[in-house]
DNA sequence: GCTTCTCATTGACGCAGATCAAGTGTCCGC
DNA sequence: GCGGACACTTGATCTGCGTCAATGAGAAGC
């Protein structure tokens, strides 16, 4: 991120980005392995680009790669027959996105900002797995990892009001802007909303007006600030807290 | 199941049950282990039963043990500070409780029916864990399950309604009942309800009250039939589907 | 037999959030 | 500047489910 000249012989063919340099080399799937184990995956990788609202791979279809979020933000998002939506997962950069050991997507995934994708071809990456442990290791902490988040969020999606889902959502978005550029999460945070009022709804069990309602509460009691639509602003991460029914303790245990 | 005397030595030691006499050695985490794996699994684990109601593990509490639910029921189970439950789970024979790499508890674990837990101690496992990839194997692909299970849970508590939650869950008890005794859900299926109305309720993020009442429309319309308040008995397993709000198709994809 | 306890059902009522319906603000192409 | 598309907000009304309260039914203890 910052302009980085790295310490390695700079002579090395560059056919793609090298996943020495790659931003989210530290979290992603491949952040256990060493230089062998990388170089095999870095001989199948390959990168690919999608534009806001496009579909990276649909439910019910075959999906033939795999692999990590690098930028932007992917919904994934299951529809029932009548189109009732819920959207059951939000993947950031170093995120894993696609199914291991089962070919047929149970939802859809569709780029929610631009996007780019490193990708391994499934029988690839399968293959890959079996015989590198880090690599195995590193996706089993993942995957326990998403099944917490995913019983927080049936938590959220069962018992909390409105209001509560709201600023759990905002809480969550904070500290991942708290995170990202590593001071804790307190007074006076900013960050840009990534989704629209429709995929917040889709997300938190609710519709697009009650969402926007919500948010108007929110600021009429100066929990949050809204520069636009999509800048938030959080003058007590505290309070915001306590809106979202959490116990307002440290925080930050996960 | 059926009387059976294996075709192995019998005069082996039986300090305690041998795995390879073991209800769900077929499918529990241990499924993919060859004869060796299994005698170092089989030589740390331990049994422990429990009674119904008693907690097996509390949420935020430290947890030195973990391992596969042999007989019973489990449930999983969070609870708001102001008391507002949402279970997050539910274990059968074979699912695996407990969370590696990771001591503290994000949940209640409860027994709802008397319970048999095979138990191993953490850091135990966890070694054994590293070193054994047919053990390591099989519980990413557990946990991989369990994530699909919650997502589904998640567009149950977001978007069904109280009628379509009740119908999802006798839905996927039929579905288990069904497989246990190798027939597929048809017509005519009887099973047990292992819950009450409670914690059906803490399950499907509705009251207790909501839930006789949908029970007894489901009943009205005879889409089920109920000769207690817990031997249930489905007529019609595509009409429980409909009113699942699920497509009708041949089902049984998982 | 009677009491007590737990679990389940049923009814009356109220409210949070869905639905229906305008209306506002911003951006974009022309 | 103007029309249209899109995201968002706001208001009025409706309704599914929660809340409160009473009743029933079975099991356990005496």
């Amino acid at each position: 991120m910052s302009g980085s000249e790295r310490m390695i012989a700079p002579n090395l063919r560059k056919a793609h980005e090298r996943c020495a340099d790659c931003g989210i080399r530290t979290r992603a799937v491949c952040s256990y392995c060493g230089p062998q184990d990388l170089q095999l995956l870095d001989a199948i990788k390959f990168y690919k680009t999608y534009d806001p609202g496009q579909e990276i791979v649909a439910a019910g279809e075959r999906t033939d790669f795999l692999g990590s979020v690098v930028e932007g933000v992917v919904s994934l998002c299951k529809t029932m027959p009548d189109g009732r939506r819920q959207m059951v997962g939000l993947m950031f950069p170093s995120d894993f996105v696609g199914r291991p050991m089962r070919p047929i997507a149970p939802y859809d995934a569709v780029a929610v900002t631009p996007v780019k994708l490193c990708l391994f071809h499934r029988s690839r990456f399968e293959r890959l797995l079996k015989d590198t442990p880090s690599l195995e290791k590193r996706l089993l902490e993942m995957t326990l990892d998403e099944l917490d988040a995913a019983r927080d969020w049936m938590l959220l999606l069962g018992r909390k009001t409105a209001r509560e889902k709201i600023a759990t959502f905002l809480a969550i978005l904070t500290r991942r802007a708290a995170g990202l550029d590593n001071t804790r999460p307190h007074d006076g945070l900013r960050f840009e909303l990534p989704l629209t009022r429709e995929q917040m709804a889709d997300y938190l069990g609710l519709t697009i007006e009650t969402v926007s309602r919500q948010i108007t509460g929110l600021k009429k009691d100066g929990v949050v600030e809204f520069a636009d639509a999509r800048s938030c602003h959080v003058p007590d991460f505290v309070a915001l807290l306590d809106a979202a029914g959490e116990d307002a303790d440290g925080g930050m245990i996960g």
